[in-house]
DNA sequence: AACACCTGATCAATCGTTTGCGCAAACGGC
DNA sequence: GCCGTTTGCGCAAACGATTGATCAGGTGTT
């Protein structure tokens, strides 16, 4: 592979002149023939520089992990494209990894950070860590912003939780639907304490009293979904629309009501908060609040910068685009 | 961060001292007592070895990247689980990187490859590239092994897809079905070729004959599995049965069953190659067959460790475990 | 007493880039 | 024709880790 030296032989220059040509240093003063020869040069034997080096004196890798509890999650798929998107707008590379063998103080979040392999850490946390527990074992050891959720002493990004519950929930009372039930994520989540409050707020704009008992804290997962929905179920006035904080809970949502011989959307309506590929192939194919997860990502990276810059922390918001409500055909008046 | 020379400052040796006692120098001729001293001053400050120093002076990341078309296909979940598992196996991590900014002689591939980022590269073509133009691509200039297609000059790892398509397909001949259709991927693609060969070795077995008019070549995505759909219920003689060449595509053929008011498994048996999370959560679940697609991923990067290391092109295949069948409730006899 | 030899550890060069500083030559003002 | 400034470029010292060469003492042999 070629290096400086090399260019700098075929070019006749020195090797400090070709690396202030490459690197655009406004300050060097170089002959515009000079620069020409250089380029020249370095086009011909294909140079790149050498990433090693260059991180070793600059002390920076312009690489940036994303650490997610679970990749393979449809749900992370704009937001990958936003992280990928707004790092390479910033010259640098995206290095996706899963948060189960990333938990800090383990081994990969020691090989990623206390190697010094990336630069700074945009990290979805596993639903259900503790904050505190989570801030002890990532220090300052790193710069980091956390998304979803705050940890002490890092920056963070959020989404309008609140807004979208509401939305999800505003669209099922303008359809006439007064018992509503709620398919929550964990107790401790805060993503699931801020969709619950948007699910009860819009109750109480609409004046209609709100039931402890319609509301579950089961989690994300699929299993987690049908469970809440037998739960809601089998109370005894039950509920005639759902609306699940989560849309991999949604599916369950919807095996469950399959299971128990109640047809969506007639005898029961299910919207859920998130959009993904799969939410258009259930069946039947789910009423969704799309939320702005690609700019989510785009967010935290610019974030994420700031703090590497020496930023101080700092906690945003993603308001623009707000939530949007993609109908689709698992929400419908309820029955008589 | 501690560096060496903290380490040697506070254990009062040389850094090259520390060096050897912490990479476990063999050849190193140094006092037990030393050693001691070095490691417990090494644990005290800290240290952890600087990548960029290492990587610089090695010519070696100990980073492999792994190239998918879309990260979040939740068919990659066992194959990443494979590739990590083996990588970090073998002391090193895993980059993930999506292919659409990974087209070899793209921007992405050059930071990768070009300014040594990472030491080899797990690549999965998108499905449809042509091999010699991506061979041309990437050239020389990184040890890369292919999974699933070959390309000229590199090693390659592959499944037993003939094996596969074919269980599928006797077990719908078991069932009792006579007339099977084949919802195929892209006919240029080696995957769905070593499918449809399965099939049609399945069809010979049992002495049915061979219906062209039967098999489609549209692709793994879920429209293409409802354009084959599509087009094998308005054949003149239509099957009672289709086997969906990839688990993606099988949503589609439910979703045109479906829309065309087809009951599954009553009037059509839908059975796939590969299985997934969602193969589980549709309607009806899908019977499938699962690839060993983790240990793909983990014998990827065991051919790729040996090309690194200068080994010769080599092409396995993963027949260990083999794929199974496994039955969920979209196949049934056909009726009548 | 002279010699080789082994042990325990250090010296110094090297990987490829970046960058502060120095040094000529050219230039302009008087 | 002398001096100060600008222009154009090279020298050399980092960055942190690895490793072949080297060296100072101690031990054993003749």
């Amino acid at each position: 592979m070629a290096k400086l030296s090399d260019v700098a032989a075929r070019a006749g220059v020195s090797v400090s002149a070709v690396s202030r040509v490459l690197s655009g240093d406004p300050s060097a003063r170089l002959s515009e023939a000079t620069r020409e020869r250089v380029r020249k040069a370095a086009g011909e034997v294909g140079y790149h520089p050498n990433f090693a080096g260059r991180a070793l004196k600059l002390a920076r890798t312009d690489v940036i992990a994303l650490i997610v509890p679970d990749v393979t999650n449809s749900l992370f798929a704009d937001l990958t494209r936003g992280v990928e998107d707004e790092a390479v707008a910033r010259g640098c590379v995206m290095l996706l990894a899963r948060s189960e063998d990333m938990q800090p103080g383990g081994s990969m979040f020691d090989r990623l950070v206390g190697e010094g392999r990336v630069d700074g850490i945009v990290l979805q946390p596993r639903d259900g860590t503790d904050p505190e527990e989570l801030a002890q074992s990532v220090g300052v050891r790193a710069p980091i912003v956390t998304i979803h959720q705050r940890i002490p002493g890092a920056s963070s990004v959020v989404v309008p939780d609140a807004r979208a519950a509401r939305l999800a929930t505003e669209h099922l009372i303008a359809l006439g639907h007064r018992r509503i039930g709620f398919a929550g994520g964990l107790a401790g989540s805060p993503t699931a304490q801020r969709r619950a409050a948007g699910y009860a707020e819009a109750l109480e704009a609409a004046g209609i009293a709100h039931d402890p008992a319609l509301v579950t804290w089961r989690g994300y997962r699929e299993p987690d979904g049908r469970a809440s929905t037998a739960e809601l179920l089998a109370l005894p006035q039950r509920p005639t629309a759902i609306v699940a904080a989560n849309v991999n809970a949604a599916v369950g949502v919807l095996a469950q009501a399959r299971a128990q011989g109640l047809a969506v959307p007639q005898e029961l309506s299910v919207v859920a908060v998130h959009d993904a590929w799969t939410a258009a192939h259930t069946w039947p194919p789910l009423t969704c609040v799309r939320m702005p997860l690609y700019e989510l990502g785009r967010t935290a990276v610019s974030a994420l910068a700031n703090v590497i810059d020496g930023g101080p922390v700092e906690h945003r918001s993603v308001e623009d685009p707000g939530p949007v409500l993609v109908e689709r055909e698992s929400t419908a008046a309820p029955r008589g």
